[in-house]
DNA sequence: TTGTAGGCGTTATCAA
DNA sequence: TTGATAACGCCTACAA
């Protein structure tokens, strides 16, 4: 059995060059196959014989120094959460998958701990070809980014000037009050958080004009503003006007929400209905079965990486990119027991 | 306001040079901020004003080929899993926070969709300085490591001839069945999963031999072979010798029994006890408690960087490595109501 | 078929 | 205080 040196250093193709009495570039053309450049049998074969008992490995970095091209993406978001989050997770998750078919790696940029500008610097240093980007609009990155060379497709919450790929929220919200509608509730309020998210206004917005349409008095359509997820402050205008159906803004406030009505003894759906957004539901668990916008955040990714190879390969042909689309994706309703 | 220029291609030092008819060296020096090399007040104001203006950011990768060091770390598993699954996200979300405080940025491999050796090429092609690896002993790849240059920390699982960073799995197995004992219970069961992992070996061997030490019978402390998480397949076998305490190899198994456990009218814990192992519990739904280990993952991932980090620093002045070295964290019992 | 030269963008060492 | 030169490892064009 071969077994390749034992070395402190990596070998380079130098190295495999001198071993053979060979010129450098000789060796970086057989071994980087390239078929136009026919060498003899003889040199091919001791080449590679060489290199592999040496343990060779071309380097990727002078390759992308080279090329102007790292074959590898970020991922950057601005809100509190890592990788554990569900919504960055399942993100994550599905770009890493998607990834594997462009034979590209993906590389998570942490803002945790640095300044968002030290964070833009990082993100245009060359060491991605693109990057898929997550943030509020509060954040100073999308400003800058959108004059920068680097290729960004922006994820869930669409920002001024770049490209998008997201959830038709708007929909889902019609779709979820349509069937609350014909479960015969008439009493609804939407819990929103306090951060504010492109996403989540338009999930607001259509809560608020599906139910004007369908002539709802105000106060029968109440928006509540909670602390992010923290639904129990909601609880008590929330009794006070029960039977109601509560819209909220995503599934974990919704989950909340739950525990906290069983905690109370609060009957659901009876007196409180509950539904979440975006389709994070864990039906592993043997808890009630939250009725939601069931969000393709997968097909998104995907998406989104499509559309960033795009740009990619735009701008190494120096060409200049399309103007920004928003592309959003259709979603349907995951029915439960807690309507 | 300044605008940075927008442009297709980036700013090099050399187009900042001459602009105003300097050296691409002296430009590179003032902006690398070398305290050492004392420039011209003058000449340095002018540099940084142009840098800025031209929006100039130094090429990390040119500077990673220069310094033969990236600050970019790897994570790669073998498992079927991307970072959806509890464990790989945990250890990657914890990962990620941590890698903010050494200044690195954290890069996922997949294996899903290359085949094991042009990942292992990709391991150690330079474009990361590390790499933290979580492998059953089935993968070819720890062969090859062993022997490469690239430093590696393994995670939970440990491999010959690598560092190790894990929970101390035979002691959480002991006080869970301690806890077990006190509670009154005195026929047990094991369920197993049919891929092998060396942590869940660990766990399984502490459950038979500290059963023996108890002198339980063997017929009281059976080991039941399932489908990778499934439970299932094992309830018939266990509701026949029912009451029985179930430990389960990991969390989600014994979520997965508790939901059939529900579905099927079986008491818990009357008839079945269960227990799980990880400490990935969900309190946020209201589903029962379950009894675990709570494993201090977040800690074996800031273990492992910690000892990556110092190889890589030893690497990098050429030095050998010291002999690998395995460390085991403490782990506690999470209680609740499943037993 | 193979070697030489040059450059990707940066940093380090020298000399001016 | 600054500039020239070389090197990191690779690839491409051209010449031999």
């Amino acid at each position: 059995m071969k077994t390749p040196i034992s070395t402190l250093v990596p070998v380079t193709a130098r190295d495999v060059a001198r071993e053979l009495n060979l010129s450098q570039p000789t060796v970086s053309r057989i071994l980087s196959g390239d078929v136009r450049h026919r060498a003899s049998e003889e040199t091919r074969k001791r080449v590679w014989e060489t290199a592999e008992r040496l343990g060779y490995r071309p380097n990727a970095v002078a390759r992308s120094l080279r090329h102007g091209r790292t074959n590898v993406i970020g991922i950057h978001t601005n809100h509190k959460y890592d990788v554990r989050n569900d919504f960055l997770g399942t993100i994550v998750g599905a770009l890493q998958c998607a990834c594997g078919a462009y034979h590209l790696d993906l590389m998570l940029h942490n803002s945790l701990g640095s300044p968002a500008e030290t964070l833009f610097d990082k993100l245009r240093d060359g060491r991605i070809d693109g990057l898929i980007l997550h943030v509020g609009t509060d954040d100073p990155l999308f400003e800058i980014l959108g004059t920068s060379p680097l290729p960004v497709v922006t994820v869930a919450d669409s920002l001024p000037n770049l490209p998008a790929v997201m959830c038709d929220d708007a929909s889902g919200m019609e779709q979820l009050l349509e069937l609350l509608w014909q479960r015969g509730h008439r009493n609804f309020a939407f819990l929103a958080p306090h951060i504010q998210l492109p996403s989540v206004e338009r999930r607001k917005k259509a809560f608020e004009s599906e139910l004007k349409r369908r002539k709802v008095p105000a106060h029968a359509r109440r928006v509540i503003s909670i602390n992010y997820e923290q639904a129990s402050s909601a609880l008590e205008e929330l009794q006070q006007n029960s039977p109601v159906a509560v819209c909220c803004w995503n599934d974990r406030t919704a989950y909340n929400l739950l525990r906290e009505c069983l905690q109370r003894g609060i009957r659901v759906p009876r007196e409180i209905a509950v539904t979440g957004f975006d389709g994070f539901r864990d039906d592993q668990l043997p808890a009630r079965e939250l009725v939601t916008v069931n969000c393709p955040w997968e097909n998104v990714a995907e998406k989104a990486l499509e559309k960033l190879v795009e740009l990619i390969d735009l701008r190494q042909k120096k060409q200049m990119p399309p103007a920004p689309e928003e592309i959003r994706l259709p979603v349907t309703i995951l029915d439960g027991d807690t309507i």
